[in-house]
DNA sequence: TCTAGAAATGTTACAGCATAACATATGGAG
DNA sequence: CTCCATATGTTATGCTGTAACATTTCTAGA
């Protein structure tokens, strides 16, 4: 149920409230979480792993929701700024944020074998990033932390190939 | 003089000393470091930036030294693969490491005006990034810490524009 | 010395990712 | 009602990266 991790969980219910907390927020703040950006960010978090601009495109073109590519990096351009996707650099992919709202810099934990990816909070700005930054005067604005490894279902699969 | 900031410094030094360096780990290690492999490692020292793969690969095809793309990521694949140089993602540029040799997790700091890059460490296996992945048993294999800011002299720049 | 294999290079062709530029529509403020 | 800002639609193109196969070069072993 941890919408962190690698587990399963109800996964329904979790897009229902992420879109209806999505919704909220847009209200709140005047944003206008058009057809297409609201069904892009559904599409996210429907897949549940990082989808490719392409990929999206593929659903909306499929739907009369826009055919050409400005139409999809738009949409989730608009869900970037406004923290209710990340793009994960390393795959060139973009993946619905688990924790909008809060003001974070995400990490991502990006698994080599079935390429699940979690999202974690990171602090580079404190730590050595932080120290070494100060020390040149670099001021940090935006910072972005992947790792590659193995997820704990991959390894488990790794270890025990005939179970 | 330190090749991990945004300051000038002896340039035609530091590009023949990466480079003596390089041979002889190739040498110690068996590693054949062919003239494409040196050159581009010497373009990238010359550069002293983060370059695009088809930027190496002018230069490459004006010398003779291979027309077609593969010949420059080749050549950077292996320069990347034994620490001689990184990729940044963010940029999709790849840039001489400052410190081959030490093992290390390379954090980049961007600068977002002159687009300058400095290496710095980074251990976010430690910190809760690291903690964040035992938690959820996840084993990290290789990190990316990118931060994007202003470096010291573009922050200068800025704050006194009439100076 | 000859030869088989590994490693590196050369080349064609293409796949995947992203955006510039311009046209059209839509919705609100004055 | 008009103007402006925002959003969408479309064309065309540019940048990034790789699969696949031919050729060359080097080296280890028969």
């Amino acid at each position: 149920m941890d919408p962190l991790g690698f587990e399963h969980h109800d996964h329904r219910r979790c897009v229902a409230a992420a879109l209806a907390a999505a919704e909220a927020h847009c209200e709140r703040h005047r944003l206008n979480l058009t057809p297409v950006r609201r069904r892009v960010l559904e599409l996210l978090l429907e897949g549940h792993r990082a989808m490719g601009a392409y990929d999206i495109l593929d659903h909306l073109r499929a739907e009369g929701l826009g055919a050409q590519p400005p139409v999809a990096y738009r949409a989730l351009d608009f869900l970037v700024r406004h923290g209710f996707a990340h793009k994960i650099e390393r795959l060139n992919a973009f993946i619905a944020c688990t924790h909008p709202e809060t003001d974070h810099t995400p990490a991502f934990l990006i698994c080599r074998g079935c390429h699940a990816v979690a999202e974690a909070h990171a602090e580079p700005t404190r730590g050595m990033l932080g120290r070494a930054a100060a020390d040149l005067g670099f001021e940090i604005e935006e910072a972005m932390v992947e790792a590659l490894g193995r997820c704990p279902n991959c390894r488990e699969a790794e270890a025990a190939p005939c179970a």
